[in-house]
DNA sequence: GACATTATTCTATATTTATAGAATTATGAA
DNA sequence: TTCATAATTCTATAAATATAGAATAATGTC
């Protein structure tokens, strides 16, 4: 993953109702959820929640898929995979487990 | 870590300018990186340059310690670790390592 | 075809974020 | 105490993002 890429993931991810709707997703697991199914569980106008699907499936961490007169949408995590991974290496010092104790330095400015 | 203090993170690292900060000071490592040396290694005018390491400081993923009349900002590698287990646990389903084969699901709609 | 359902796109508005010059603050040296 | 250096805060402006009502599109049912 690129750093293009993994910053329209974090985009995506960094705003409370589009974070909710993923961990709803998450949640919801392989299945998915109809979209009017996810505004009615968080409480989000139809126009509010198309917009911030949107975002989510630009960044291409959910899919979404028609059944009947409903849009499924599901968490891929086959995107999420390599986003963490990329955090992992570039962002973390390839450390993702317990802490690696480092000599703590001041917030003092 | 709570949803609040992960937005905030995500927030931080979404944008090209911090990313690149960030993933300059991981490189840096222990030791990190005066001020002015971040923005001579990018580029960046020192006014925007205070903007977004502030940006970074609230997120709580760098420190900084004067040195003189320097101020050496290094990331802070605990929470990074504390953002990623959150990630890990909450957005991937506990899942980190090598993809889980999950069934694909269409992008059709 | 007429109608209800599910969801999206259009639109306007409000809010937040980013950029960077100018002014200011803090530190150290002559 | 004067000066140079390093960095921040102030300020204005530009750009991007979020919200949600109204209009539109796609699907299934009678």
């Amino acid at each position: 993953m690129e750093n293009k890429e993994t910053i329209s993931v974090l985009a995506a991810l960094a705003q409370e109702t589009r974070l909710d709707i993923f961990r709803l997703l998450v949640r919801a697991g392989q299945k998915g959820m109809a979209a009017g199914a996810i505004g009615d569980a968080l409480g989000i106008p139809a126009a509010t929640l198309s917009f911030h699907l949107k975002e989510l499936k630009n960044a291409g961490i959910v899919r979404c898929q028609r059944e009947g007169r409903s849009l499924i949408y599901s968490a891929d995590f086959e995107t999420m995979t390599a986003f963490l991974s990329f955090l992992t290496e570039n962002c973390c010092q390839g450390v993702n487990s317990k802490s690696s104790r480092t000599k703590k330095r001041g917030t003092c400015c």
